[in-house]
DNA sequence: GTTGAGCGTT
């Protein structure tokens, strides 16, 4: 299972525009958009989850243009975990 | 009725 992170998604993308979107080049585990915690709204990034064809997915999804805007699609960093 | 670099609060 690979962590992808996508940046510069349009504010009205959606998870399941996401999921759909890797969906095509591997298997996505998961999909999920990254919104501001205190106001709610659309931070315009998100992580997706695949379980293969990650690279392929990051290869051809890369710098392509999607709902207007060119994404940016890369290995994600290891998610940090609650704070003390 | 907003904003634009970038890495997520289960």
């Amino acid at each position: 299972m690979t962590n992808l992170y996508v940046g510069n998604l349009p504010w009205s993308t959606t998870e399941a525009q996401l999921r759909d979107l890797f969906a095509e080049y591997g298997e996505v585990s998961s999909a999920k958009i990254i919104e501001d915690r205190e106001t709610g709204r659309s931070r315009g990034f998100g992580f997706v989850e695949m379980e293969n064809g990650a690279d392929e997915a990051i290869e051809s999804l890369n710098g392509t243009d999607f709902g207007g805007r060119n994404i940016k699609v890369n290995v994600a960093k290891p998610k940090r975990e609650a704070r003390f």
